[in-house]
DNA sequence: CCTACCGATCGGTAGG
DNA sequence: CCTACCGATCGGTAGG
């Protein structure tokens, strides 16, 4: 019986999918409970037996569908002889994952401008202690080839060099000349690796 | 005449200081004309005398309230004898303006929630220009301190970098240890020159 | 006594 | 620039 999934279980999915694409069109305020219960299937009423408010129902969005369920394990599974191929292996396992959700930033910009962070400050501070351990693993590996860098900053770093690539690309680059976006994920990278190294004797490749 | 400010002036800059700030407090559609009238002490029909829609309000605050305003003169007046000068001189007054807007960012959210960046696409598509101009003149002052990369590639990394402390001091902050907080911009300008700069024969000051 | 859901409607408020 | 008001829709809840 554990295995099988419940009628009720097979409707709260159902919901939360319809919320998380209305809510990453339209904004919060911009999607109303009875969209989210159109869309979702379901009557207005049937939607309150499984959440008690809009509010939980983006609470429910926001942790279910939050893109560090992929990030974390990719970061856990990414492998390199190297720094750089650690990171860019990191780095293409993460992106490849977040492009699967086009536009999953709209939940963390909501989550920002309508609950002041609340949610994504919890959740950070769950993920804070795996992160960490995964840094220190690699700070171990490339000893001679970091620049001391205190491991959380690292962290922030990393994470800083996917939202602004993000960031960049969503508030520049559709008007931007194509010299703006070609490789432009290559050149922050390697301002990101060089930024992070030692030299000598850490080699990066050329380019 | 010319340097009086009318009547209608003064109500249309009342009404857009506080469809401003409670846009930032309450999103887009978290806030109501009402609201704005309210704060802004105008009739709710009156509002609609300086401004034909809530998206028109929008517009207008964006536009005339966006930190560019302060951001572009603050890159162009920036001055350093060395790469790594320059770099900080101008963040320091970048930040220092945005800093007396807390929350701006919030602004730049909504326009990528609810208008999907049309405004800001327009917006980067006038300044470009300028901001080339400025990176054209970086690089020739610091010809054998810089790799070699486009202009256009160093100023997406510039404003990835402001981007990046400022999403990762939003989302990370609150709850994390004090070593997350400490000289973070440090860590991160740090990184984002030694990302930048060629060496020998470009020093860095140590740390 | 449960989970899941219905059609209808509540008191207030939205942009215009 | 205001009072008065519109069609519609809001988030949430009623009894069954």
């Amino acid at each position: 019986m554990s295995e099988e999934i419940t009628r009720g279980e097979r409707t709260r999915q159902s919901i939360l999918l319809a919320a998380h694409d209305l809510f990453i069109q339209q904004g919060y305020h911009g999607t109303s409970m009875r969209q989210i219960a159109r869309e979702a299937s379901v009557a207005l009423g049937g939607l309150y037996n499984h959440f008690d408010s809009k509010e939980q129902v983006f609470e429910a969005v926001f942790f279910e569908f939050h893109p560090y369920h992929e990030v974390l394990p990719s970061m856990q599974a990414a492998r390199g002889e190297t720094l750089e191929s650690y990171v860019r292996n990191a780095l293409d396992r993460i992106l490849s994952a977040l492009q699967q959700r086009p536009n999953f930033m709209n939940l963390m910009f909501i989550e920002i401008v309508e609950f002041k962070s609340a949610h994504v400050n919890q959740l950070f501070s769950q993920l804070v202690p795996y992160e960490i351990e995964i840094i220190h693993q690699v700070q171990q590996d490339n000893q001679d080839c970091l620049r001391p860098i205190p491991p959380l900053m690292l962290l922030r770093a990393f994470f800083g060099l996917i939202f602004s690539y993000y960031l960049t690309e969503i508030v520049f680059s559709t008007q931007a000349p194509p010299e703006f976006r070609e490789d432009a994920l290559e050149y922050m990278v390697d301002i990101f690796l060089y930024g992070v190294s030692r030299e000598p004797p850490c080699e990066l490749s050329k380019r």
